[in-house]
DNA sequence: AGTATAGTAGACAGATCTGTCTACTATCAG
DNA sequence: CTGATAGTAGACAGATCTGTCTACTATACT
């Protein structure tokens, strides 16, 4: 038997992890597998090994991503308490994103952006994470706005948060966060009570 | 003198046509020269007398494609007159825009998407082409809500738009543009009044 | 000690990319 | 008819891309 098989997880995480770091920044496209390896100081073989495919690379980069997105989301709305804090946690963990270094805008957007429908299974991932940060949200909004509004303004807060991504991807202006979040509060049905 | 100088326009209007097609629906990196040239039957020498590089060209199929946009949504609004009705268009061109058949998202966060901070010059046009957009917002709010808000309106119904349009491309659901123009009658003063 | 295997290093194939260059053709003015 | 020129066709260079393969090394288990 050849050695292409059961390969060990720690390089695969590790290839993982820069592979993310570096599409993140630089692009699928634009960012080609020699870089991949030679920052991750990985062989080739041990990439095929782990992959079939640079696409299949990809996929798990989307895969992770959209774990440590949801984990780290979570993580900093837990820090709040009251219903209408922990809302507002969401849109500042997007503003805080925004400033980061070497922000360069939603992974999930961006790859279908560049691939278009042309890889099926890509724009299935962007969809999905799509879907469970929208369904996150509508747990965050249930206590606000009771079961029956939850959905539909989870799905416009969504579009907020996309379009503050955008905004703060073009024009670097990471205070879309906020903007966002304003057009939120006073979208909010109970908005008249808290504020 | 050699042939690379002073060539015909027509020649050029028709590849930065084709480029804009293709680019729009295939991407920057993923369309290359070869078939941008193949598409609009047009001679590589040719391309290289009007433009120094694919940079180059990706840069006037951006100036060409902000061009049509305004042109385009300008001319779809003006079919109403009634302030509101005028504001409702903008939002319905691009639902009309999502429900084409090539639909690949913005070209201008498409290419900040690709080409990150890179390619300094393809940001700055579509920087300035999602300016361009909110400063002819704030012509169409002035009459509804005064000069004062109007700045501030526009940030906001920008960053509505673009988040339609990251839900349109992910998601395939054209119905974004339906709600974005719902959260903005929403957060207009003036709803009360007309509705 | 000995063997199997996951890893490294990197050559290689084959495709594709941008950009240059040579050679030929069609058009049009004088 | 002649000559200038914008065009076509496409070879070519040089780089880069994905993916495969050979050869060697380090590790770990028996």
């Amino acid at each position: 038997m050849p050695s292409q098989l059961a390969p060990r997880a720690d390089k695969r995480a590790h290839l993982v992890d820069t592979a993310l770091r570096l599409f993140a920044t630089g692009g699928y496209h634009a960012v080609g597998i020699d870089r991949v390896l030679a920052e991750a100081g990985v062989a080739k073989k041990t990439l095929y090994a782990h992959f079939p495919s640079k696409n299949a690379l990809i996929a798990e980069v989307l895969r992770e991503r959209d774990r440590r997105f949801r984990a780290s989301l979570a993580a900093f709305v837990d820090r709040q308490s009251a219903p209408l804090d922990r809302l507002a946690a969401v849109f500042a963990w997007h503003r805080q994103w925004f400033e980061e270094p070497g922000f360069a805008g939603c992974m999930f957007l961006n790859v279908a952006a560049e691939f278009h429908g042309e890889v099926a299974e890509l724009q299935l991932l962007a969809r999905e994470h799509k879907r469970a940060v929208e369904t996150y949200l509508v747990g965050l909004l249930e206590p606000l706005t009771g079961a029956g509004e939850a959905p539909v303004l989870a799905a416009d807060f969504n579009l907020l948060l996309d379009g503050a991504i955008g905004v703060a991807l073009v024009s670097g202006d990471a205070e879309a966060a906020g903007r966002a979040w304003n057009m939120a509060r006073r979208l909010l049905p109970a908005f008249a009570a808290p504020a």
